[in-house]
DNA sequence: CAGATCTATAATAACATGAGCATATGAGCA
DNA sequence: TGCTCATATGCTCATGTTATTATAGATCTG
C-alpha cells in the first residue's frame, strides 16, 4: 500500500488535489477547475488517487463527489515516525554542535 | 524537491535502503548483499536516492559509504503534518461516535 | 606497473505513466 | 424518448522507469 501511497503523492497536481479536498469536498468538475488540464487527465489523477485508497468518489446526483479519506495519510505518517529518532537525534547533536560553539 | 522525495520512496527496495541505513552506514556491496538485485541494479535506486537527497555517498578508500540524510524526510513530514490535524479530526469525529453509542 | 576489488555506466529491452482528442456512458430533464 | 450535462474510457504519442549484461573507471596491494 505504501507504494501506490508515495507513488501517487510523487506528483504536484496529485498533491494538489489532495490539498484542495483537504479543506472540503468537491465534484470532478470543481477540481478541474483548478488546474490547466483536460477533463480527462484529472479524471485520470482522480483514478490514481481513487486506487491508492487516499480519496473516494461517489455519485451525487449527475456528478461524482471526491472526499479525502484519512487511512493512507495516517498509514504514511507511521512509516515516517519510524525514522522521527533519526533526524531528532541528528538535530539533537547539532544542538549539543551550537551549544559547545557558544561555550 | 518533494516530487523527487516520493518518487524515490515510491520503491520498496528504496524504502528498505532507507532503513538499512537509518541503523547504519553502509558501503554499496554490503547494500547490495541486502536484496536479490544485481550490483548495476541497485547502484541506480542508490543514484535515485541521491538525487532526492535521501542519502549521500562518499568516498571511502576503495569503497563508497552510504549514509541516510536528514532533510527530505523532515520536509516529508512537514508536508504530511499539514494534514495531521484532518484525520486527528475525523478520529475525534469517530471517538465522539463511539462514546454517543456507549450512552 | 599488474592484478584484484569495488562501483559506475552504456546499451538494451520490457513495461508504466501522463498528456491530449474523440467518444462512450450515465443521470437528469423537457 | 431525445437532449444535455458530468464524467469515464479507448486510442495514441512521447517519455520515464527498472532490470540485465557487459564493460569502464577508480583504488588498493604486491
Amino acid at each position: 500500500m505504501l507504494d501506490a501511497t508515495f507513488s501517487a503523492l510523487s506528483d504536484p497536481t496529485r498533491r494538489a488535489i489532495v490539498g484542495l479536498l483537504a479543506n472540503q469536498e468537491l465534484s470532478v468538475g470543481k477540481v478541474v477547475e483548478n488546474f490547466g488540464l483536460t477533463q480527462s487527465a484529472i479524471s485520470r489523477h482522480l483514478d490514481v488517487l481513487e486506487n491508492a485508497r487516499l480519496i473516494e468518489r461517489r455519485r451525487v446526483g449527475q456528478r461524482r463527489v471526491c472526499s479525502l479519506s484519512t487511512g493512507p495519510l495516517q498509514e504514511l505518517s507511521e512509516w515516517l515516525e519510524a525514522y522521527r529518532r533519526f533526524w531528532e537525534g541528528s538535530l539533537k547533536r547539532l544542538d549539543k554542535t551550537m551549544a559547545r560553539k557558544k561555550r
